[in-house]
DNA sequence: TTTACTGCAAACAATTTGCATGTCG
DNA sequence: CGACATGCAAATTGTTTGCAGTAAA
């Protein structure tokens, strides 16, 4: 299994550490997870893991690029595995659900954008909002306002 | 000039306010600008529009249309004229400059999500991390992590 | 005069920081 | 042992809410 990360983190002076473990096993399980969702996955098995020191933990761990975050809405951002992150999120504001998509699908904006600007799209923390096909009126003649977020 | 707005808040109930005034009209000089912005722009003239006044109106403003709001990164939304906000918003995640880019660059990303499926796109609240032109590296072996946000 | 709106302060939520103590290496 | 990490509490933002006084219409 992939222990890599652990001489990665010792390369650069920093130490292996309990916590460490339980932080980045709860973003594997959980898939997307808020600082806090991870604080109380971990504190479900071990004595827990204190809140200030997840937010710490994961910030090292995006640091060394095994973890990235996005912004689904309104409030914390999510924190995912970056190997599993490949992939669009789309939410809607009415249901507020989440879709995850093939990037495939925005290679035509990625090079758009890197042909005519030099930009380098960070696909992985890209985020669509809009309305998803459930929540969506059969076209109508006036569009409804987008509800929250 | 466009006081039609004026008509609208009125239709539904809604009080015209020297505070809502200003609040528009500060968003209307700043462009793009968190509520705190607005509330600092504001105290500049007048006696000032208190920040609860600010959040309470920006929030009615963007339910009449006027306005509408994107996360820049990290912090508070900025709010920007929803007439004026007709295009996509590019972060460079290394130095934090915001670029407002054409929307005709995700017609084609709009269009894929729209027919594949069913997702409907709302082009003003897109707003797509990288890395700009100037901080980007000559294609280099390694890649360099990405900075804050 | 009626009822919405504003300011203020307190309540909340999310995140950060200082520091004494604990522990990996 | 010694430097780095953790826990805890307090300090910081960012945002919301209750309420009494103010002002559009």
């Amino acid at each position: 299994m992939a222990e890599t990360w652990h001489e990665e983190l010792r390369s650069r002076g920093y130490r292996i550490t309990p916590q460490r473990q339980l932080v980045l096993e709860a973003i594997t399980q959980l898939g997307h997870a808020t600082p806090e969702d991870i604080c109380s996955r971990v504190q479900e098995t071990a004595r827990g893991v204190n809140i200030s020191t997840v937010y710490r933990t994961v910030e090292l761990l995006e640091e060394l690029g095994l973890v990235s975050h996005t912004h689904l809405g309104h409030g914390a951002p999510t924190y995912h595995l970056a190997s599993e992150a490949d992939h669009v999120h789309l939410v809607c504001r009415s249901c507020s659900k989440v879709t995850e998509v093939d990037p495939e699908l925005v290679h035509g904006l990625v090079d758009a954008l890197d042909d005519g600007l030099g930009f380098d799209t960070d696909v992985r923390h890209l985020t669509v909002f809009g309305r998803c096909s459930d929540c969506r009126r059969p076209p109508a003649a006036g569009r409804e306002p987008y509800g929250s977020e």
